[in-house]
Formats: structure tokens, sequence, C-alpha cells
RNA sequence: GCCCCGUUAGCUCAGUGGUAGAGCACUCGCCUUGUAAGCGAGCGGUCGUCCGUUCAAUCCGGACACGGGGCUCCA
């Protein structure tokens, strides 16, 4: 090999080779690799290389604010999902002309075809040179570090990187661990767009000053960006808030306040049904269904801890009575009362307590959005009570009772992540955190799922593995929790008579399927677009008269679907036909069943399924056979 | 909780320092209908709430409520 050989020398100039890999780390182009090295490509379409190529955006991006507002100070800027962000220090608040303004100065600068600098510099010069940025000279003082906030710093070395014009004059620098794509060439402008702004605090710290954080996307290619933004639109169009109006499902009024929902009937109807499959299932595995009170004592929770650890969480107490009364946040504790009602027997075990049990819950102001995350909802909840023995099977049933279940609700594409301890953020010994990690572990992996390793994201009072599900559009929802725990028994000094006759401690699995109910809607809700299977769908079939003299005939098919237990309607208003099917459709309704004289005459009536297909002169009882099977098989439409 | 933005009829949204409009929905007529909007009329708003500025506030200022986008958080 040439002294003085680089990375591109090896790895050609194609644009879609971003970066270098030597030895394992990632570096630029230009860098002088050795005999003996490892060298490999890093392309575009990579994770790490769509990080290269959205955090030299994101340079690009600083460049172009300061060049339109020379008083913005720099605060970090690195590529996260989706895109990149940098954060500000202006006077005023970006507006939308702003990004447009900034987006322009962005693309001028992507095609005049600037290449990134690296160079070493020393505390001393970096001090100089960034004089003028104090949050830059704030990050230099914290180098060294790993996280993610100051990867600006540049880690062991002090670096800077130049963006420097084709005339070889600089034009704009930043500090910067690196690496960068060669050139801004290597960027293609028709792939980059900036989304929002935001103000957001130093560091992450609300003590510290607020900034203003530009977020943008960039795609190793126009298609890329256009795939993103037509996956943004569907979001938006699939949003459940959205949804939940437009099919009169559910509301927030403001009379009863932030994160609290009211149901209408459409809506109430597909929570029944969810509900009422979700019994069918609990009873078939050996749950007893148990209701606990929405109010308690104080007492309560100071037993079980929770009020040390979550007082911030829950509703300020009510006084009365000499005593502070609580709305429950959490149904465990008063499980473990019903458990503890009386003498247990290990005959009695395991036992499976479950509730659809309402819980309310402090959520901050700004964290309150729509019925993902709510101040009241209803928990699929159950608590088991097992011998150790019992727990690694009852653990390796409950998981493929939990993916079992949530693939009949249409959900098919999971994976599981295992939540461990957080020292800080925990009760009870290292030996029993160890050992319920190590069985949830077992468990979790004999499902032939991924499993990925979520550290220190555990509740206090043990390790949990929650189940991922992707949704129709490819999102991820932790929907199912379950967690062992070895605390809350010992607190409410739970016990069981074992065979022997002595006395011994039950384990507690807590275990939530769909999480809260709400959050379940509105997942379903998102995943289906609003068009909800047969089974789900809160009117399955709608009778659509051709004139007014064909409703009865109609009624009559509607009155034999609903003594099959099929949610079925005619349409008898005064509207015209195609008036009625416009309707239906916008209502997402599985079936339409059209009749007119031609299908009188022949004993029929003519489909019109959701997606606008038809299919006219199908005999009545052949109609009705063929949706009755897709509702008891829970089929889609 | 923090920052930015928003709130006008049931819904989607125009509009103005002199107390308001459209489309859809709803009601009532007319029309009697074959696969995504038939025609006409009518009903409907203390312009989110309160406090200020002003001769006058839906419009300007402030607080609060609710919502949206983020930050932080999510037992």
């Amino acid at each position: 090999m040439e002294p003085g050989t680089t990375a591109a020398d090896l790895l050609g100039g194609d644009r879609s080779v971003l970066v270098a890999r030597v030895n394992g780390e990632l570096k630029d182009l230009d860098y002088v690799v050795h005999a003996g090295d490892d060298v490999a490509p890093v392309l575009a379409d990579e994770p790490e290389g769509l990080a290269v190529l959205r955090h030299s955006c994101a340079h690009v991006m600083a460049q172009a604010v300061q060049d339109l507002f020379p008083q913005a100070k720099l605060g970090i800027g690195p590529p996260v999902k989706d895109g990149f962000y940098y954060d500000f220090m202006v006077s005023q608040p970006f507006v939308p002309e702003d990004l447009t303004r900034i987006e322009k100065k962005m693309l001028e600068i992507l095609k005049s075809g600037q290449s990134f600098h690296r160079r070493i510099v020393t505390e001393d010069e970096a001090h100089r040179e960034l004089a003028g940025e104090p949050f830059k000279i704030e990050l230099i003082g914290k180098k060294g570090g790993n996280s993610d906030e100051i990867m600006e710093t540049g880690g062991a070395d002090l670096t800077v990187y130049d963006n420097v014009d084709r005339k070889g004059a600089v034009c704009w620098s930043d500090l910067c661990r690196g690496p960068h794509v060669p050139n801004t060439k290597y960027i293609p402008p028709n792939a980059v767009k900036l989304m929002r702004t935001a103000a957001v605090y130093w560091l992450s710290d609300e003590r510290n000053p607020q900034l203003q954080r530009i977020y943008g996307t960039a795609w190793p290619s126009k298609e890329g960006l256009k795939a993103y933004l037509t996956f943004l639109e569907e979001a938006a169009r699939r949003d459940h808030r959205k949804l939940g109006a437009e099919l009169d499902l559910f509301s927030f009024p403001d009379e009863i306040g932030s994160g609290l929902a009211v149901f209408h009937p459409k809506g109430g109807i597909i929570r029944n049904v969810m509900e009422d499959y979700s019994r069918q299932r609990h009873i078939a595995a050996g749950y007893d269904f148990v209701n606990t009170p929405h109010v308690t004592k104080a007492a309560l929770y100071e037993k079980s801890g929770h009020l040390d650890w979550y007082a911030d969480g829950m509703y300020p107490p009510m006084d009365m009575d000499n005593a502070q009364y609580y709305l429950k946040p959490m149904n465990c504790p008063m499980h473990n009362l019903i458990y503890g009602a009386r003498g247990r027997s290990y005959r009695e075990l395991p036992l499976r307590l479950f509730e659809f049990g309402t819980v309310y819950r402090y959520e901050k102001s700004g964290v309150v959005q729509g019925l993902t995350r709510a101040r009241g909802f209803t928990q699929d909840d159950a608590h088991i009570y097992c011998t150790r023995e019992q727990m690694p099977g009852e653990l390796d049933n409950l998981l493929t009772f939990v993916l079992d279940l949530l693939k009949d609700y249409g959900l098919t594409d999971f994976y599981l992540e295992l939540s461990t301890r957080d020292p800080e953020k925990s009760i009870g010994t290292d030996e029993e955190w160890e050992q319920a990690t190590e069985i949830l572990y077992e468990a979790a992996k004999a499902q032939d799922l991924d499993l990925v390793l979520d550290e220190g994201g555990a509740a206090f009072y043990g390790p949990k593995v929650s189940v991922q599900a992707k949704d129709a559009i490819g999102r991820t929802w932790q929907m199912s929790t379950i967690q062992v725990d070895f605390q809350m028994p010992q607190r409410f000094d739970l016990e069981y008579q074992a065979a022997d006759g002595t006395r011994e401690r039950p384990i507690m699995i807590h275990r939530a399927l769909f999480g809260s109910i709400e959050r379940f809607f509105a997942v379903l809700l998102e995943h289906y677009a609003g068009a909800f299977p047969a089974w789900l769908a809160p009117v399955t079939v709608v009778g659509i008269p051709v004139a007014d003299h064909h409703v009865d005939y109609l009624q009559d098919v509607v009155t034999q679907l609903k003594s099959a237990g099929v949610r079925a309607e005619v349409d008898a208003g005064s509207d015209r036909m195609p008036k009625k099917i416009r309707n239906a459709q916008k209502q997402k309704v599985p079936y339409m069943l059209i009749a007119g004289d031609d299908d009188i005459a022949a004993g029929a009536v003519s489909f019109r399924y959701r997606d606008g297909t038809q299919k006219n002169g199908v005999p009545v009882a052949e109609a009705i056979a063929e949706i009755v099977e897709a509702v008891e098989q829970r089929r889609q439409v």
C-alpha cells in the first residue's frame, strides 16, 4: 500500500459510500489507512451511513441559520430517528417563513459542493475559535464523556469540522466528533426537508436556558424523502383522535377535564366487543374475576410503597372522615387484599385475579395525548399468585396466551423487550432481582421472537417483559407487559400453606395485555385506519334500499342478521341511494347490502364491500351465511 | 411541569376595533331514486372563560381552561 493511501482510494468515489469503517470505527473518507487495516464502505442506505448523512445535513442547516441569523448561537445538532436537528439560541423563535428561507439557503450550500475538513485542535485553540459560542465552550469542558448530549465534543480528541468552499475558503466551522460526508454533493438536495421547530432546554435540563430547535429530515434519495412524507401523511390520516371524531367513537369534553374520555355509542360497542372477547379468553385460561373500588385510603398505598415512589403521579388526596383518600392509580394492592382476605392453600395456586380496573394517574399537562396517554383509563389487569416452582411454567403460558390474543385482534408482528433493574429506583435484594430477571429472560427466549434489552427500564418492584407490536404501517407500540414481583407479597405479608404444612410466600406476576383498553382501542383504530374487521365494527352491515318501498324487504334481512348476532341496520332515511352509500363508506361499514326491484324479484341482495367491489344478486340465505361466518371467524373484510 | 402555536355554528373553516359568514350535519318541504353528495327553505354562535385597555373588544393585553407540536416524564 502506498503511503498516504486514504479510505476513499480503497473504496472508490461512489457517492453512495459516505464514510469508511476502519477496524470497526467510522472514519472520514480522507482518513489515511495503514497496512493491515480492515476497511469497509458505509453506504447511505444503511443505518450508520444514514446517520452520517443526517449529521452532515445538520451542519449545513446550522451554517445556513448563522448565515441568515448571524446572532444565532449554536447548541448541538445530532442525527435522530428519521432526520436531524440543531438547537440555536435566538432572540425570536423561528417562524415557518424562516424555515423556508433556511431551507432555500441550505439548498444553495448543498449545490455549491462545499467539502467537510476535519481538524484536530487543542483546548486553547478551541476556546479561541469558539469564543462567540457559549454553549460550545461549555461542551469543551465536558470532553471525554460518552453520552449523546456531548457527542459533539469529539470524545478524546477535540475536533473541528470546517465547511470549505470550492475556492478553499472556510465558510463555517463546528466543534464535532464526526465523521462527515466528504462533500455536500453527497447529500441529495431534493431529499432534505425542514419539518418543524420546538423549544427545548439546553442539555434537556429545565434549569437551563431554552433554545430553539429545528427538526429536519434527510434521505439517501428523493424517493426516500417522498416515501417518508407519504408515511407521515398516512399516519396523520390514521390518527385516532381524528378518526375518533369522524366515526363518532369518543370525545374529551372540556367540562370533564384533560385526558378524561367519554365513549359514544359506537365507540362503546367496539369497546364492549373487545372486552367481551378478552373476558371469554380469560375465563378459558383459568382467571377469576374480581372488582375493586376507585378510591382508597392513603394507608393502602403507603403499605404498597407506591405513595413513596409515585405520589407525584397520583391525583391529590381528598380529606374525608379524618383520613386521606386517593383515586387509585393501580389495582395491584387491592388484589393483594383479596388474596390476603383468608388463608390460602398451595392447592389454590396459581391464583389468577383479573379485573377491568379503572385507574387515574395525574399525567403532567403537557404529556396528555388522546387515548394513548390519558389521565383516566381502564387496565385489563391481572395478578397471578404462584409458587416459585410454578413461576417459569406460568410465565411461559402467559407469554403464549398474550401473543395469541393479540393476534386475534389483528396484530401479528411482535418483538419482546426485557426491562431490567434501575438500582436508583428499586427495592429488593440483588439476588431476588437476578433470579426474577433470569426467569423472565428464559421465558422470553423460549418464544422464538427477537428480544431487546432495556437496561434500567423496570418498575421499582421487579423486572418486566413487554410485547412490542408493529401496526399496519410499521410503527411499534408497547402492548402487553408482564412483571415479576417478589416485593409486594412481602409488603402485604401474603402467604400460603404448603403441602408440608409450612407457611410460604407466593410470588406475584403483574400483567396487562392491552395495557389500557383506551390505548389498545387507539392502537387498533390506527392499525385498521378505522376500517375495523367485521367482528369489531360498530355497524357490520348497512342495508341500503334503492327506493323507499324496498325498506321492508331489507328490514327483514337485517332482522335475520341481528338474530344471528350481527350488528346490522337499514338506512331508511330520506337520502337518495348514492348518498347512503357515501355515508356508509365514510363510516367504513364492512358490508353494504343493497336491494331494489331486481333483487327482490330474485329473493336476493347485492353486496357492496368496503373496498368498493360488488357482488350482485346473492340469495339472501347465502349473503347472511357469508357475513355470519366472517364475524365468527373474526375475519377482516 | 416548561417552550412555541392554536381555540369563530355539532364538524371543517372564512372574516372584522362598531356584537358575524360558507360548506357539511340537523329540521321541514318537494323529488321516488341501482353502487361516494337530487333540489329548496329553515334552525343553529354571549366568536373557549374571566379580568383589563377603549366611547366601543370576537379582534388589542393578561390570566386561566382545553387542544396541537416538541422537551421532560410514562409505576
